[in-house]
DNA sequence: CCAAGGATTTATCACTGATAAGGAGAAGGT
DNA sequence: ACCTTCTCCTTATCAGTGATAAATCCTTGG
């Protein structure tokens, strides 16, 4: 038993019980052990919990853009991606979000804003766009989430229609404020956003 | 001994210890009280955390635009307040993010929407520009107060000179990517989004 | 004066993350 | 073959958590 089978039984734990019902008895009794012995391999809990969350992150390794990929169809792929992986785990946005981003992080980050640099964003904008959709993506999918934890309907209720039309209006146009749609619409907003940002301070050719 | 003493008292003892030391037993403490004195007056942590986070939300009513003033200056200064607001409290976003709305929240988002259609916006629109603002500040002061906490430095070290140049220009020219300068540019995109939204699909006359 | 109810205390539960001390067992030197 | 050493795990235990049940105080109304 090494760190990486715990870490593994960890994420089969949590897909079953969610984050707050990921204990450390729990874990140890799936490993046919008692607990105290997790803490050969790790400090304590949090340690765990954030080798969980780099083990996860650690998918999304999507690469530079592809040949001939523009940087608004690349930003779009890694933002959707990103949004599936955090998706793809029970409460995984909340696990993220409380654990340090991890040293070789940088190192992924670093190349992320190099291939925006080569396609004509200075380091500043490259960074905000990054950090700004990365911002975005988890307080989405974070909110996303934890409706789905308390399985809260979407709004719509009859004595509503009169206290809140224009919601329902809008509701009724554009589906509920979460889910794949609203996702798009929002990173659609944000693409707009940084392309206008481009077209404002950005000489036409590339990194200045 | 009411409700609101003790969502009073739950504040103060939030800013000194903390949500994860904020439990029952130190706020029953400091109500010279004892800890099941509590339930009489909540049913359980979470309805008390609720109540916690409606109450520091309540003062985000900001009401509708001031005379005369444009939506995008009046979605700025919305956006400003409530990461103030969550900025004010230690935790906050942590807090508010964990919680359900409410649902006296729905008549105020409902107001802010309909202003937002007499200027020009589609009820989803207006929905969606709100949503995605609000998941933009969510995730900002989230990983801001969760960076805070463990107070991380910013990157700058010396090895990674070489690792991340691209990254420590960035740093170098922009700021770290925290604070209310990473904020505001990331704000600046969302409303840019918005407007280029606005040309694309909007008359140049009022709600369609 | 006493009954009723609101508000709090005492006692206790199941459970959590964590630590200390000790034991099984293979590795490896002599 | 023996003894030591190091790795990995168990047993026992701790302080602290949210929560509930039962008993108690105290004020209010009949």
């Amino acid at each position: 038993m090494n760190r990486t089978t715990i870490i593994r039984a960890a994420l089969e734990l949590l897909e079953e019980v969610g984050l707050d019902e990921l204990t450390t008895r729990r874990l140890a009794a799936r490993l046919q052990v008692k607990s105290p012995a997790l803490y050969w391999h790790f400090r304590n809990k949090q340690e765990l919990l954030d080798e969980l969350a780099r083990h996860i992150q650690a998918r999304q390794d999507l690469g530079p853009p592809r040949e001939g990929e523009k940087w608004r169809d690349w930003l779009a792929r890694r933002a959707r991606e990103r949004r599936d992986i955090l998706l793809s785990h029970r409460d995984g946005a909340r696990l993220i979000a409380g654990t340090s981003p991890g040293h070789d992080i940088a190192a992924t980050f670093d190349r992320e804003l190099h291939a925006l640099v080569l396609q004509g964003f200075s380091p500043v904008q490259a960074m905000r766009a990054i950090t700004t959709l990365g911002s975005y993506i988890t307080g989405f999918v974070l909110e996303e989430q934890a409706r789905h934890q308390r399985d809260e309907p979407p709004p719509g209720g009859l004595d509503q229609a009169r206290e809140t039309p224009t919601l329902l209006a809008a509701i009724r146009d554009g589906g509920p404020p979460d889910g794949s749609a609203a996702f798009e619409d929002g990173l659609t907003l944000l693409l707009d956003g940084i392309e206008a940002g481009l077209r404002n301070h950005g000489d036409t050719s590339s990194a200045r």
